[in-house]
DNA sequence: ATCGGGACATTTGTACACAATATGCAAAAT
DNA sequence: ATTTTGCATATTGTGTACAAATGTCCCGAT
């Protein structure tokens, strides 16, 4: 896992790059000017949009090139409804299994990032510390495929996330509600904690959508 | 949509090839050795690997190349429960909104296939039936998202489907669970249908555990 | 004025050639 | 005898160059 190609390379930092908003949805990714900026040729250019384009970042039309993908609303209550279904199955299979050294590690990224949210403001970072908690915490039911399933959601829904974070202060939030959640979870109480990850969950889309229609009224 | 790149074709073919169980798990596929196959160079054969790395039918080793995956009994396990999950969500939410020309899409397909086995042996394009099938039923949700999961878990699937329809003939079995499917969907009874969706995923679920241990048990 | 068709330019898609890396074997050192 | 180091070879990864396709612009016809 040490070496990375440079298709590796190009694909995780373009990621960062679409994740963080650099792109509006439906822009053009000219492959040409990918090669030139990263000093690379188009060939692992190609190869990292295609890895963006199974994550559903960015779409392919045949000899037109790749564009970075628009998410309507409907497709981001949709998608966060999944989230809702799976990271709940998840999750309720999970708790009973949760070991002390499980519980400690979740608490210690908390914290961690409790303490870096005071020093500044990390949102780069946020998506990472967010989805290393929810690993955290669902890492004991052993379930690769869906955990596979749940860390690609996360991706598609991230753009949108990041978004909402910049509007509105709702990192804080977010965090109380993680620590609920993991007092639930240290109590192995798996209903509770599955209810308060829904409206976790459900909450977040609901911001992002409020966020994302008073933008698309404000440009119209 | 016409058009079909070369890398495109190649990925189609070698799924099918991949899926119809042709290479076993953890083979090499020799990107040389491809290329000269299909008549291309390297590099729509990397694209291609690249795509079905992103489906999760082969994987990529840095400088060592791409193998075919090997799914283990509990990963088969665990995609038939997903598929349960996100399945039965979307049908859940299908069933109200099925017109009577989606119960006639779903029949005609039904009955299409029912000549053809009829006919003859079709088991090669028994997965594109089937999918097709299930899509028409669950296509009045309008859940693209949650459509492109049950793909990408019926892919990961079908490769051992295949498997299981080849040592039992038991694709009669689903084709009767088809049409029980179908007249439950009529009836607009969501709740029963569910059930009877989620009866006809895991018993072909431990159908093909049943062929793959039996199959293991007696290579060892 | 509008619509259709054809040449041009831009961009993608692919072939070919080379560079970089992993693996296996052999030989040497401990 | 075991381990380690270096080399040979095969295979992947990438740069360069060319072919194919798409969209655009201009021109002429209706």
């Amino acid at each position: 896992m040490a070496f990375k190609t440079r298709a590796q390379y190009v694909a995780d930092d373009l990621r960062q790059r679409i994740l963080g908003g650099e792109f509006s949805g439906g822009t053009q990714l000219r492959q040409d000017a990918l090669a030139k900026d990263y000093g690379v040729s188009r060939i692992p250019v190609r190869e990292a949009l295609l890895t963006l384009e199974a994550e559903g970042l960015v779409e392919f039309h045949a000899h037109r090139g790749a564009f970075t993908t628009e998410l309507s609303v409907a497709k981001i209550r949709e998608l966060f409804d999944l989230r809702v279904l799976v990271e709940g199955y998840v999750l309720e299979r999970a708790i009973p299994r949760l070991t002390p050294a499980d519980l400690a590690q979740a608490e210690t990224i908390l914290s961690d990032y409790d303490a870096a949210l005071n020093a500044g403001h990390q949102i780069d970072h946020w998506s990472d510390f967010n989805f290393a908690f929810h690993r955290a915490l669902y890492a004991p039911a052993e379930l690769p495929e869906a955990m596979a399933m749940i860390a690609q959601l996360n991706t598609k829904s991230d753009r949108y996330i990041r978004m909402q974070l910049l509007y509105t202060r709702q990192i804080e939030k977010a965090e109380r509600e993680h620590h609920a959640l993991l007092d639930l979870a240290r109590q192995g109480d798996a209903a509770g904690a599955c209810q308060v990850l829904e409206r976790h969950i459900l909450d977040a889309c609901e911001g992002i959508v409020a966020v994302l229609e008073h933008h698309l009224a404000s440009q119209a």
